[in-house]
DNA sequence: TCCTTTTCTTGATTTAAATCAAGTGCTTCC
DNA sequence: GGAAGCACTTGATTTAAATCAAGAAAAGGA
């Protein structure tokens, strides 16, 4: 059983309907490095849930790329704004590790919450958790310190420092990586601790 | 007639009866500076839309606060994420000026949105221009510098200037209020320009 | 109206991060 | 296996904004 399907059940109990509802619209795929999810003035068509793997969602500007967001296995990929309201994104997603994605489309992802109510209250949770996220984020930017925003992020997802690299998690930070080599080499991070 | 039914029949064109069911829910309130339109751990159960006036939403910490974002007449003020989810708030929405507002309580925004499709589609676009803005506001904040933000806000929201003090302005593009004095002496901002 | 409080401005100094620059270590792919 | 390119580190310098500090202007209250 794939991944998201054993993780809706567990915190939904949905039914062996619901199930198999949610098995017949998913269309299984992979997306290597050097693709793209989803570019800038596309519509976002499908959503995708991370079996395996890594992602980043970026903006392009004249001079450089701003790293935003990534995503990793066991979660949901896309640009929520744009996939909901099916008008162009503003954002690109690309892998940064080779993926294995279950991509779900927008109508059938429509008519999934029509049908099954448990499945509404998913999505509402999902686009409840992403307005949360952006507002606490925002938050982030503003009050701390690049030095703060790198030890929080430390302290929560470890594993960004692991897999990324660290000119995305650079951009992230709104840093150069200069300096987020510096904050790594000032907290003791390197291949002998805990990263 | 109110502003809001104004505009929504300017690009909506809705029907008598529409305009009437909104009216019917709809609640005129004056809030005065020093009070709140919603406080942090609170569930936003009411979408406001201002009249006249203004509204600044923020962050508390040990430290400061953080202004995060403004409203005005002619638009909707509320946390979305607590409204849409109806869970409690992370920010503070608060009046800079003092205002008059219309208030639309969940359930009714809810039973409209069901029984009037133009309705659907309008509560979409607020949707989808929120978290597009956000969207916006994220990266504009890791890829522009402060100096550039100010000078976008000047071009872009000047009103800003002329009616909220520079202390939350100065919040709001995460600088120091001091820094955003020296930006507008440095612009020739000052009372005989277009500010 | 005047007095108090708050808000804003301006200057001097400090500080944190960017930039510039060089060098090291890893991939990867002929 | 070796060359070429990329990713990361480290150091020196510059730069932008924060902080500290004082004073001016504006707003609010008695």
């Amino acid at each position: 059983m794939k991944q998201v399907l054993f993780n809706i059940q567990r915190v939904f109990r949905i039914s062996e309907d619901e199930m198999k509802a949610i098995e017949n619209v998913m269309q299984v795929t992979f997306l290597k490095k050097n693709n793209f999810f989803l570019k800038e003035n596309e519509i976002c068509k499908s959503i995708g849930f991370i079996e395996h793997g890594s992602m980043r969602l970026f903006y392009e500007t004249p001079e450089k790329e701003v790293c935003n967001d990534f995503f990793f296995e066991n979660s949901l990929v896309g640009s929520i704004a744009s996939f909901i309201t099916q008008t162009p994104s503003i954002v690109n997603i690309a892998p940064v590790e080779n993926c294995e994605l279950l991509l779900f489309e927008y109508a059938d992802v429509m008519a999934l919450i029509q049908k099954f109510p448990a499945l509404k209250i998913l999505a509402n949770i999902i686009l409840q958790e992403q307005l949360i996220r952006t507002e606490k984020r925002e938050a982030s930017l503003l009050k701390d310190s690049p030095e703060e925003r790198f030890k929080h992020l430390l302290e929560e997802h470890p594993k960004i420092f692991k897999r990324i690299p660290l000119r995305y998690v650079a951009g992230y930070l709104g840093i150069t990586p200069e300096t987020l080599s510096r904050y790594r080499s000032k907290f003791l991070i390197n291949a002998s601790t805990s990263l």
